[in-house]
DNA sequence: CAAACTGATACTATATTGGTGTCAGTAAAA
DNA sequence: TTTTACTGACACCAATATAGTATCAGTTTG
C-alpha cells in the first residue's frame, strides 16, 4: 500500500523546482529535462495544477509556471487532493452488514480519528519544507 | 485515496463471519451467499488467508473453514497485508532530487512517524473487535 | 457412488494509472 | 512577419492493478 502515487511524487517535485526559482517563469521542457519526467505528461500535471490555483501560467515565449501562491502554503495533501483525490480513509470500509448502524459505528469512528491524525500531520508539510530540506544540495 | 481495497473488505467480512460459528466449519458457499461476495473470488480470499495461517480449513462434506487463531489475535493490518502488501508509506516517496540524503532526510523521518501512528492505531483494530461491534444485531 | 466441500491454477474483465500525440493559440524576438 | 519557444485543450493508447470467472482434481460424509 503506498500513500503517494507517481503524479503527485512527479508535482511536488515540479513545484519545488518551481519554488527554487522564486517567481521567474519555469518551462515545463525545463522540469522536464531537469527531473527526467516525460515531457507530455508533466504538461497535464501542471496544467491541472494551475485549474486549482496551485499554479498560475504566462504563455509564449519565456513563458512558464510560476507559483499560485507561498511555498509555505502549498501542502502536501493540496497535491494529493488533486491528483489522488480526497484523502477520505472511511467512506464506507466493511459496507453492509459488519455495522448495521453507521452513524453509531465504534469502528468507522476509530478509523476516523486515524485519519484526521494523518491528515492533520501530513499538513505539517508543504513546499516550504521541502525547499528547505534541498538547501545546500548540489543543484545538478 | 482509500485506505481499503474491496478484497481487504470481503476478507475482513467472511472472518468474522467465520468467528461467530466459533469452531464450527464455515463454508465458503453459505458466506458467499450470505454476504453476496462472489463465490469463486472468496474461494481465493479465503485460501490466501489459509496460505497465511489466519484460517484452517477442513476438505470434504462438512468442511469449510475455522480461525487459525483467536479473533483478538487477527488484526486489521494482517489481512490488509495478505491482500494490499506491507503497509509501507514511505519508500521512497520523492525519488531522487528533492532528497539527496535519505539517511538524513527529515521528511522521510516525519512521514515515517505518520506511519507508525497508523499502524499503532489500526493494530488497535481486530476481527475481536469487530465481533462485539456486531453483537445485537438482527442476523438476516 | 453422489453430494458437498477444498486445492490449485489459468484465464478474462474492468478500472486506474501512467504516458503519447496533435493541433491551435500566444508572446518574444530575430 | 516569420520563426521560436512556450501554454491550452483534449483525444488517445499502454501498462498495471484490481476484481471476477472457469475448470478440474482431490477429500470427506453418507
Ligand atoms: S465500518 Fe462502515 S458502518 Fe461501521
Ligand atoms: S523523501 Fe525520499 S529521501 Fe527524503
Amino acid at each position: 500500500m503506498k500513500l503517494l502515487t507517481k503524479n503527485t511524487d512527479y508535482a511536488v517535485r515540479a513545484l519545488v523546482k518551481i519554488a527554487q526559482r522564486a517567481g521567474e517563469p519555469v518551462p515545463a521542457s525545463l522540469i522536464a529535462k531537469e527531473e527526467r519526467i516525460p515531457y507530455a505528461y508533466l504538461r497535464r500535471l501542471l496544467n491541472d495544477l494551475r485549474d486549482r490555483k496551485v499554479l498560475r501560467s504566462t504563455e509564449g515565449k519565456g513563458g512558464g509556471f510560476v507559483l499560485g501562491r507561498k511555498p509555505e502554503e502549498i501542502f502536501l495533501t493540496d497535491v494529493m487532493e488533486v491528483f489522488q483525490g480526497e484523502v477520505n480513509l472511511t467512506e464506507c470500509m466493511f459496507r453492509q452488514k459488519i455495522c448495521h448502524n453507521r452513524s453509531t459505528c465504534v469502528l468507522r469512528h476509530k478509523i476516523r480519528e486515524i485519519e484526521k491524525k494523518v491528515l492533520g500531520d501530513l499538513e505539517g508539510i508543504s513546499i516550504g519544507t521541502l525547499l528547505n530540506e534541498t538547501k545546500g544540495q548540489k543543484n545538478d
